[in-house]
DNA sequence: TGTACATCAGTGAACGCGCGTTCACTGATGTAC
DNA sequence: TGTACATCAGTGAACGCGCGTTCACTGATGTAC
């Protein structure tokens, strides 16, 4: 039956945040528009009065989860310039174990090659997010700077998922403080210090 | 009806090849047991007398590209030490636009995650051999070059991966070459020039 | 070297399954009067 | 404020499709004698 447009749209915010956690989570490819709607105690028939397609959905929950992710780093980063703080979250244990609620970036980077327009522009704006967040923890504005955000994000979203993706736990670690600790002393070289 | 033992070792081999190559460029999921079998010119049915399952099919064709890519990148790093040519190679245009024969490590990085330990120990082999390879063009034993490996590693999978996933032409392609830049002088600063 | 027969690579159809999407239906909500 | 009715969120079954895997069958290959 009919609901009031208050549970409607509470509704809404909900399956956003179901596929959002279980795309990173899962996978796009594995989380099947069946499975959200369960997640969230209705049945899969509704789901087309909300979205005009699974594409459509996992489009929203990438960017709900790259504005999560957004926030949760700024929340972190203390001083401009603090990419330790940054990285001390973002290559944590803590992330590793949890993409669910991670960055949808490193989640998604190799799958989003092989899906539509939508997810691929979906993604492109998260990346451009966390590029933002990590220049704005490296700090600067000079082309060496620029370059240094570059690095340290394609260094950080490359560990986080190569220590996932790794079947040996020792190694795993081993890279997350590999880069940490490298990223950190090349940042303090560039900077000066 | 029967073939000779040396045109099964070849069809083997040309399954397996076949498979590598579309792994890497579709991404496992995507790549179906009859998509391979007719790039081979074969049917179905027939997979099953030269593979227990799809997964193993998988497993080794992910070494097969590993091994290839590996040579590869071997061939274009002249002397030990030489971090900027083994980049050249790998952080090439060639290399982001050509997946289906490129690194195994960077195509499938996050799809692993999601699948069975068969497809994951074979991408542990491909990732440590990918090391292997990096650290040899870093050169040196020391503690410090082994971080700078580990960096440079999961730097240069994370550029060519997040090049290949944006949309923006432009900013992939500043990816690369910021990467690339920065890899060589933090490598410099390592070393002590 | 020749022969009889077991082996097995490859065919093509079939299987059960899960997927994204559609649809007729239900009944509370929102609106026009 | 009350009433009559159109709207539409959600249900549950169905659809067509592609997937991995199985299977009876074919006939050349390899082997035992």
């Amino acid at each position: 039956m009919r609901r009031s447009q208050k549970d409607t749209a509470a509704t809404r915010a909900k399956i956003v945040d179901a596929a959002s956690q279980m795309v990173r989570a899962r996978g796009i490819e594995a989380t099947s528009v069946a499975d959200v709607m369960s997640a969230v105690g209705l049945t899969v028939g509704g789901f087309y009065r909300h979205f005009d397609s699974k594409d459509a959905l996992v489009a929203e929950a990438i960017e709900t989860a790259s504005v999560e992710t957004g926030r949760h780093l700024e929340r972190s980063v203390g001083r401009p310039g603090d990419l330790c703080a940054l990285l001390d979250t973002y290559l944590s244990d803590a992330h590793r174990k949890n993409p669910g609620r991670g960055c949808p970036v490193a989640t998604l980077c190799s799958e989003v090659a092989h899906r539509g327009k939508t997810t691929k522009k979906a993604f492109t704006r998260a990346l451009q997010r966390l590029l933002g967040t990590v220049a704005a923890a490296v700090g600067g504005r000079s082309k060496a700077d620029r370059r240094q955000a570059l690095l340290a994000a394609s260094a950080a979203v490359g560990a986080l998922v190569l220590s996932r993706a790794t079947h040996d736990e020792t190694l795993a670690r081993e890279i997350l403080s590999a880069v940490h600790a490298r990223l950190v002393e090349t940042h303090g070289q560039a900077a000066g210090f």
